[in-house]
DNA sequence: CCACAGACGTAGCAAGCGCTTGGTAAATGG
DNA sequence: CCATTTACCAAGCGCTTGCTACGTCTGTGG
């Protein structure tokens, strides 16, 4: 079914899509991007399935129904498009954080919170987490990437500081170190996107629940 | 530097390698074999900083001094490299839980012996388990890594059967899914390859112990 | 001393890669 | 009705990929 191109020019069956009458011409920007989105969340989808590197230009293509070169006419690159991915799925989480932190509540209260949102953002944005964790060790070494780098360490920033605000207020045990304590946190909720599948036994606020509870008073019965 | 080939044939420029002897002719196989662990370690090595499909096989055979045509002299193909570096992680890791269980000890020592264990893979194996990581969702299409799959499933039976039977006992709260608390730890485990590093502030046992900690009494202060 | 086999180099193939160029059908605005 | 713009197709370029076929060098056992 790949074969390419019958003879006539204008047969192409188009293998995906909703069917409906072809958009042409000059649509509403709105419409436009509305395009544009519905091919970064294929690609996305794509990305989280099979790796970045993986995942070829025809891939997308094809589960678009289009050619590989037409894409070229919404993206500059690949890499582009992977960019738009990760820098909306980075833009949201940090303002929900900020949204957190804003409110003032004690420590205990505050990590709750930012983990219930960590947590909220598995389902939305499954694809772009599992990107970052999958493809993040190659595209950290890109250039066009390194604004990642740095808001990682904003939200790095964030949670050490309410840690050791609860520990100094006697909430959290002294003898842990706040770093180390966030990055356990932050890697065991991200990891959850490889078996954490939509229509699960748990939704994702129960998974935050549960993990709430190891996190904050351990397996140990008491 | 990687222009090819001047013009005398013998004059290639060995970039890499300990610059000692070349052994050529038929050494024991003993040895031959140790050439070959040594182009393994190599791979795991770039595999791990670039991912198994960002890393070619001139790569590989850059790193040894040798040429990528020269590489298929010790191995039939670039999955059996990875395949190499898995098999050897997977065999011994769970030759560790295996000796753990046979101790017969309580669940929570039995646990505790778990993640010590796991933890104490992190050095030696850290390609590996980076590799694994990383490039899981790739491999485990592939049908010559299912049996990747089966041994996984074996080792989570160890996890979740330790942690029910800590429950009965009374030791674990009941209120926790042995599933979802096995996948938490593991996943806790594992993940620390991507910032662990062995010269650095904690090593991999007192990294356990700090998990320990948190995953037995949680961060509150009691 | 010589046949042998292991360990490489040399050269290159077929396939696939990201991306470019130039053209074309269709919708829109004036 | 026509100029313009949008969204695509068709074709392919330059390069890299994993892998192969075959020749060459070298230490070793007989």
């Amino acid at each position: 079914m790949t074969t390419t191109s019958a003879k006539s020019g204008r047969s192409r069956t188009r293998t995906a899509g909703e069917g409906g009458p072809r958009r042409r011409g000059r649509g509403s920007s709105a419409l436009a991007s509305e395009r544009r989105e519905h091919l970064v969340k294929l690609a996305a989808e794509l990305f989280a399935e099979k790796g970045f590197q993986a995942t070829t230009v025809r891939n997308i293509a094809d589960e678009a129904g289009i050619l590989s070169g037409s894409l070229y006419h919404h993206f500059d690159s690949k890499e582009s498009i992977v960019d738009e991915i990760l820098a909306g799925f980075f833009t949201e989480i940090m303002a929900s954080y900020q949204a957190v932190i804003a409110e003032g509540r004690n420590p205990r209260d505050t990590i709750a919170g930012l983990v219930r949102v960590a947590f909220g953002t598995l389902e939305p944005h499954r694809a772009a987490i599992t990107v970052m964790q999958n493809d993040w060790n190659y595209l950290k070494g890109m250039d066009r990437f390194a604004y990642l780098i740095k808001s990682e360490d904003e939200v790095e920033k964030m949670w050490v500081d309410t840690l050791q605000t609860g520990q100094e207020d006697g909430l959290f045990r002294s003898d842990l170190d706040p770093k180390l304590t966030y990055r356990m946190i932050r890697d065991t909720v991200w990891v959850a996107v490889r078996w954490f599948r939509p229509g699960g036994r748990l939704d994702a606020q129960g998974l935050a629940e549960h993990y709430l509870k190891v996190m904050f008073d351990g397996i140990n019965l008491h």
